[in-house]
DNA sequence: TTATCGACATATGATTAAGATATGACCGTA
DNA sequence: TACGGTCATATCTTAATCATATGTCGATAA
């Protein structure tokens, strides 16, 4: 039993007539009447009583005729699925990123998604970077938003966006009436910093920054999860931080951004990937941030 | 695309490994490679990443490995329908019933019927011979249940069961002291016929077993549809009739039954249907009757 | 009755697809 | 560097499918 002698059965079906099925099927006759006394044979009952004008169902054709038709439509539209599959139309996007990579351009980039591709079901995960690579290999992630590029030949990676750092104070600071700040003005201020996790993150790049500058902090807080929380400590008075640009939309009246008096190396949002997939959904969602 | 290249790739997405899967189906590993890369360009995508350690899904392959099994799964299951249907053990059956006929063993056969085939739904028609025959050609009943042999050679029949008539007087008849009664006895009563129809219905029988025996009944009443409506006329008292003997269960106290006394051809309940057809459903109610 | 038409079945040769065997390319491991 | 495992390629053989031509049967009409 094949499904093409499946749609020779229906053909005949419909049209009660061998040689007018052959007619819509681009066929001659006789391999018609062969193909189906083929599947007769298979199945062991006859489907068709033959006539001298034409051809009607038996008890069996009968039960078989819906069967058949509905097991076709499904069969026509695989190659559909597998396309809209294979095309990322479809299908599921799990997300990995750094805590603080959450902010800027990602919420319009996930709308946008999410308005072109309404069925693929988009998952976010936030968690360190190291332990995101690692569920990246495993395959529960498809890609990860973080701060520095891919390390390992086995990962893809685009830059999605390049933000420059920015100091931010209580409002009333007294460097708040500068219109940049120099990073060796920080040496004397208490200072807050994200939580640290090993590999390239936030807490490495501000390390680095003011390593860059000679610059030590006075660090009175740290291991802090969200950038939300660190601007609120700011806010608090507790005291001042570096964080990426985009995060100055946090608590507009109750912080003041600053940009650095430096010329700094931009910090890069990068997202990382398998190179083994090079699955077509996330070539969509990094091309969305173009 | 065919059937059997979907049974290869589940094979192979089941194995993750051409290796394996060619093992599994009892064939060498070049042929289902082939295969597996013929339905990737059919349909456009890639559904395996190729490893020298074995394969995985792409995205595509996996939105069309659950859509592949079900439709596999049907597919399977196409020739138990049509068998099941081609032997009789599901579809439907309708029958048309001579009002008359609807008595004696019929109820007991349908009711074995239906315990034995659960998914062949019956339906009853009671209408007069020559339509019940009119709808039995137009293919709208399965199977025609009448007192008289098939006169078509198109038909098929069978004898299902032999009746004598009987007859029906109200208790305290005259006639009702007798063991048995000669037809001569009737012409003196009130007599009640059924429905005449047309064909050789009951009616017709009854008037010929009469005239053979030379006795003129006194019709008081007729055109009468149901065997139970005579039978409550003769309890009434309104006259006396001639049933056939399986309407004896009808009103055992009120209604009293006596053979006839005389040497009467019994009247045969016969099982019509088209020789066309030789449905299995039709042959193995027939045989119900055996 | 016989001729003819229409519809399905049978027969045979040509084309195409699917399978097996043998071999090659590539990666990871000892 | 050699070896084992896995998938890809090449070539041949076999089997299935299709088309053309022809046969059979029943219905219809002269």
């Amino acid at each position: 039993m094949t499904v093409r002698r499946l749609q020779y059965f229906v053909a005949v079906a419909d049209e009660l007539s061998f040689t007018a099925a052959a007619r819509v099927l681009h066929m001659a006759q006789p391999p018609l009447s062969m193909q189906i006394r083929e599947l007769e044979h298979e199945l062991g009952v006859d489907l068709f009583r033959r006539g001298p004008r034409g051809v009607a169902l038996t008890a069996a054709g009968q039960a078989l005729l819906p069967e058949a038709r509905q097991l076709l439509e499904r069969y026509d539209l695989l190659p559909l699925v597998a396309r809209r599959a294979g095309s990322g139309e479809v299908g599921r996007l799990a997300v990995g990123l750094v805590p603080s990579a959450a902010n800027g351009r990602l919420p319009g980039v996930l709308h946008r998604f999410r308005g072109k591709f309404p069925d693929v079901h988009v998952s976010l995960v936030e968690d360190r970077p190291a332990e995101l690579l690692r569920q990246l290999d495993a395959g529960h992630l498809d890609i990860v938003l973080q701060y520095s590029p891919p390390v390992r030949p086995a990962h893809g990676g685009r830059v999605l966006a390049e933000e420059a750092f920015v100091v931010a104070l209580p409002p009333g600071h007294r460097l708040a009436a500068r219109r940049s700040i120099p990073l060796q003005a920080l040496a004397e201020e208490p200072f807050i910093m994200p939580m640290r996790h090993g590999g390239e993150g936030l807490y490495e790049r501000i390390i680095k920054l003011l390593a860059d500058h000679q610059v030590v902090p006075d660090v009175v807080q740290s291991d802090i999860w969200l950038l939300q929380t660190i601007v609120g400590l700011v806010a608090a008075g507790v005291g001042l931080s570096i964080v990426p640009e985009s995060a100055s939309v946090i608590r507009g009246g109750e912080v003041i951004y600053r940009p650095i008096a430096a010329q700094l190396d931009p910090v890069p949002l990068v997202a990382v990937w398998r190179l083994a997939d090079e699955s077509p959904t996330v070539r969509r969602f990094v091309a969305e941030w173009a």
